[in-house]
DNA sequence: ACCTCGTATCAAGATTATTTGATATGATAT
DNA sequence: ATATCATATCAAATAATCTTGATACGAGGT
């Protein structure tokens, strides 16, 4: 079973990790094969794979093979999810306040 | 020491725990008061104390104290940034690609 | 001062994430 | 087919996070 919050939690996972931010860092320069990743960072191969798992996973980073290698890049539509689900999980409902608790 | 890193990996635990996304939505229809939302969670009052301080340090939620009572709700100013910082992490810094890797 | 109530902190245990090396899979080339 | 290389998966160890109950702190009220 699969909760809305497992959904969106899943999302932001992507920026919960220093590596993770550096990996995004990285491709913020632009389409990166996963060989550069791992000579810029100071990562092993199966960590590298562990990590672009839950970016990709994420929606924040969309992946494209070309012959044996793998490609990553940003995927702006994913980070323009990111970005809407970040604004909705912050913005009030309403803007009735209701101030009706433990009786000042 | 602190990285920059880790600074902004603060921010984003705060949608990264399924609790913490319930407590938003709460804050979301107005400012609340730890009673209310004690009573609204399934959550026990040290357990509400432990995430609430990492929603107020990811700076999504601001707190006041009313006498013996805290009361939080959802800081613009604090969203704003980190939907801010959500896109600067994810934007490229130039459109200059370079596909200059493992020679294809 | 004391007592009460709300909150924060601590410590122990449980759960989940991350790291690491070994192995498996999958594609390409010979 | 075999060999090679890139990546994925597995399993074990370690680290980080979360939960829970007990205790400490702080503000009001009596």
């Amino acid at each position: 079973m699969e909760t809305v919050y497992e959904e969106h939690v899943k999302v932001f996972k992507a920026f919960c990790d220093e590596k993770r931010l550096r990996i995004l860092e990285l491709l913020r320069g632009g389409e990166k094969c996963a060989c550069v990743l791992l000579e810029q960072l100071d990562i092993g191969q199966s960590g590298l794979s562990y990590h672009m798992k839950i970016l990709v996973e994420s929606g924040i980073v969309e992946s494209r093979q070309e012959g044996k290698w793998t490609h990553y890049k940003i995927s702006e539509k994913g980070s323009d999810y990111a970005g809407t689900l970040l604004k909705e999980l912050t913005t009030p409902y309403s803007v009735i306040e209701e101030n009706n608790c433990c009786k000042k």
